[in-house]
DNA sequence: TAAGTTTGTAACCATGTGGTCACATATTTT
DNA sequence: AAAATATGTGACCACATGGTTACAAACTTA
């Protein structure tokens, strides 16, 4: 038999990660990564200090928001520049899935294990936001906005339909988006 | 020893809602509700069905948006009463745990089981949110807003901020309900 | 080559889960 | 009073969970 530390670590990582992505916070477990990753479960006690090794070693590599941090080094002020910033992250947001994963967790428990993971998470938001700090009602409507995006993306997961909006249809998110420039353009007159 | 079998059902039920109050859908399970109940679990499936025949209840019944459907009656034919429904409704939400622990499990799961709370639950939402079906850009503004509620209230179980804003302060909430407000007005003018 | 160390596995443990069972004790019906 | 039925309990089942242990096999060092 062959024996690969690096390339041992490397498959449970990566079985943690497309089980977190794929299967959602819940069935993110020892047993099922260990099993995912055709390795004895013991090995990530050794290797990584367990779960709770696994979740601070992604909050330290912070691969969620790799992708929505290169929309950070743009400078935000214009209107036209806040309405580029929101359009880019909201399509970023819903092409994420692990990103979501991680927010959906945070909806469900915050204990010791998943503490760093979500103070990093949250530190890398607020560096987004790090534009609209000023306490305008406009940044509380940007932020509810935003929420709600959040939350019709987690919620599209499950069910088809938030009232009467199709959350599976392109033409309902083209509308958030439109109704997210208007409502800066209203607040910018 | 007594008998009752109405009183049985009666605890049963009760600890099962309390459960989910009070720990969120994760901690709702047959063990747990009997334990509570201080009852044999087995009169769970005897007189319930078991867990889904519970949530199939709760659906029927529909205590959980029971003091928000009182909102419903109001006419919403003015922008003045947009905002009052508005602001009545956020408030309803973030009183009624029970409702929240319902909107949570919508992100968490949607199997036969839960399947027919979460239709009824969503038939109500949408009796209120009836008012505002048109397709303007306001009506979806409105419902990114109201998605944003709903995140920040769930988050705020477990999370004290949202990037700057603190979910824990009330001036906080009272500062999204003025950005609602503001909003319907720009729309409007 | 021999000894020591790292990597890996499988069995095991205690605990918790949903679900079923046989049985005992009240309460009703005959 | 006797029989039938409704109500309630605790033990039990198979299975899954996180976590630990003992041991084997490979690789390194001496």
């Amino acid at each position: 038999m062959k024996k690969d530390r690096a390339a041992t670590e490397e498959k449970i990582y990566e079985s943690f990660l497309s089980l977190l992505e794929e299967k959602g916070p819940q069935a993110v477990g020892i047993n099922a990564i260990a099993k995912k990753a055709g390795v004895s479960k013991e090995l990530i006690y050794r290797y990584y200090g367990g779960l709770e090794g696994l979740l601070l070693h992604l909050a330290k590599k912070g691969d969620f928001f790799k992708s929505m941090l290169s929309l950070q080094d743009r400078a935000i002020n214009s209107t036209e520049a806040l309405k580029d910033f929101a359009k880019a992250g909201t399509q970023e947001l819903r092409e994420n899935k692990l990103t979501q994963e991680i927010l959906r967790w945070q909806l469900l428990e915050n204990n010791e294990a998943t503490h760093d993971l979500f103070k990093y998470s949250n530190k890398e938001m607020s560096k987004m936001f790090a534009i609209s700090d000023k306490d305008t009602s406009l940044n509380h409507a940007f932020q509810l906005m935003i929420g709600g995006y959040i939350y019709f993306t987690l919620l599209s997961k499950f069910n088809k339909k938030f009232i009467t909006t199709d959350l599976s249809s392109q033409e309902s998110w083209d509308n958030f988006d439109k109704a997210i420039e208007k409502t800066i353009d209203l607040f910018n007159k």
